[in-house]
DNA sequence: AATGAATGAGAATTCATTCAT
DNA sequence: TATGAATGAATTCTCATTCAT
């Protein structure tokens, strides 16, 4: 019976802190971190100032618990991807598609937390640690063991494998800098990445094949 | 002599002002914006507080001087990309080159200004609009006048330019999300991303041509 | 319950607005608006600094707070001299009694507000709109009242009723900028006020009576 | 030749000491004396910042000149009265006269000065002794000799003359206020006010004479 | 004498965090 | 648990005053 207690108080205490989690989510994303005060979140939340402090020991702290919403998504789709039957050009389109369909629900929470792991060392550091290194690391496999089968062309496994992840990363950040283009556009892009991504731009190739 | 005067007194607020740029950048990209009080880029200038406030309305405009800075270098190497002689790959390695020669640079600037920029949509859509949509409307542009020219493959020409922005841009951001591998390895990059971007991955094409 | 327990709430915060006016008063009316920092009406109302600004939107709020009361006192006693029964003297000497009654015990307040009122034109607006010229008009009317009746000589009442209003109020400026004989002999001024705001300094009309 | 260098200096002095308080009257009286910074006063009169400390020691000290020129305005028109000719009737509106002629043109003073008076206990004690108490002085003298002389009814002397200087005194302040009738019919005052201070409001006596 | 850049003490205000209820 | 009043450290910004030119 405490069990069971136990695991709904648990569940009650989820509960909470996604719901404030959320309302952190809302208004860091709309005001940015610092111009948001706890009171804001507070109040978005439905609860009192105290409140917070009793799911969550200060303000970084939530920050943290959406950057570990983040790792969570990253850590449930990393196995999709690793369904890479069919040809080079099918898992490639699909692994893109599953990075964007990861960035993309999730702008708002890099609007929100994006801007404080840039200038917050130790959350940079987490982040790092808990998700980019991890998630380059799988990704480096992928593409090395895609190289060694010879389905994909020789290159530099590390550095290709980052600058995939940025042409990515990098057009989430700049629609989060207002580019309305690729905001508008945001499914087309899959479609125009792997084309840019497989087959290249120089018209020579193009013609030939 | 009074005009004379008057340019040595220019020179001098000129000098002062950057001075107090050079601190805020120092400063600002240590320890972020917000954890960085005016006193502390006052004493990383040398100067007194109140300073600070003869050459700069308030703590913001220190970050709208970094950006406007940015602006001018950004500007002042507009014109190079412009001498398009040679082949398309000559065109677009010089391009990408110069590009990352822009950027990397700054690197420093953008971890000061990026979590700002990224938070507050008053700097975010100055930036958009002195910087980033007329450096994207010149890229696209020269991609649209190559394409004609038949030099290179028909694509999207706006998520195109963007995207290649993007890869160029997000190498940024995830260095300065700490990814030591893109750090160290710069120079690298224009040659890696050449290869990418203009014959693609796909090893068919690249055994075929 | 709900309801007692608001109304409990709100005599709270009553209580401490009080508190609060009540310091503001004290080092306002001892040291001036300007010369006393939020920081000195905290010590004085034994709170902490923020405290003020729980409330009170800001300093200024104080004094306008200060205001309010003087306002109420002003008005609660409006009604008493409606009761104009007797002869004209008799009412007018109730009159001068009321109105230096109200003014002496809020002479400290006055001290605190006074000097801000004549250099903030907007407080002095508020304060003209809500108390000068409100009390003005009533006087107005009672005067113009007495005078249709026959009760009291005929004359320009604006003018009159601004300068029997100005004898009492200049009195109550002139013992705050240190005249001690106003301050001692306080009391004997409705008297000394009715002489000779009623039959005049000229002697001969004192003889002929 | 020094003597004369020493008086045209001096004369120099002076007119730049008088440039400077004009501009201050014209800051203060406008905003403030708190509201004004020193520098509102250096750009009025035309100098740097540093040029009024040439002239005055230190902020107030431009309120002390503007109060002493005050001083001397009061002490030149004192004698005026002096010429004590005629009637009591005629005496008592010429010395109404000459108080409210002094008094007007220095409203703008007034408004620059009276709020610092008020509320600096220092500055008060100056203009107490060095203009309040001697003009009192004067005047309870002047009536003194007047009830000697039978020519004024019996009253009590200072608080008389405190009244009387209050009633001048308060409609500056009322005007100063805000008031405009006060502000508009200010030439009809004198009458009025002799009307009312030495025939009284009550009808009784105005009718009999 | 005049200037005005530089100074730095000081003030208002904010807000993360605590804690009695 | 939940509340929200209270706290007071911290921060931005102002401005009287100084002083080298």
């Amino acid at each position: 019976m405490t069990d069971m207690q136990g695991s709904a108080q648990e569940k009650l205490v989820a509960t909470r802190r996604g719901q404030i989690l959320d309302a952190a989510l809302r208004v860091f994303s709309e005001q940015g971190f610092h111009r948001t005060t706890v009171r804001d979140v507070a109040r978005a939340a439905g609860v009192a100032d105290g409140t917070i402090y009793i799911y969550f020991a200060n303000k970084t702290e939530l920050l943290v618990g959406l950057l570990d919403r983040l790792n969570e998504t990253a850590q449930r789709n990393e196995q999709l991807a690793a369904s890479s039957a069919g040809d080079f050009r099918t898992f490639f389109a699909a692994y893109l598609r599953q990075r964007m369909m990861i960035l993309w629900p999730n702008a708002r929470v890099f609007q929100a937390v994006l801007p404080e792991l840039l200038a917050n060392a130790e959350l940079r550091d987490l982040y790092f640690r808990q998700v980019l290194a991890p998630t380059t690391a799988v990704a480096e496999r992928f593409f090395a063991a895609e190289m060694e089968r010879g389905r994909m062309r020789r290159m530099d496994i590390p550095l290709t494998v980052r600058a995939i992840a940025s042409t990515v990363f990098g057009l989430l950040v700049l629609q989060l800098l207002g580019d309305a283009e690729i905001a508008t556009r945001w499914e087309e892009l899959p479609d125009v990445l792997t084309t840019l991504l497989l087959d290249g731009l120089d018209a020579e190739k193009g013609i030939t094949a």
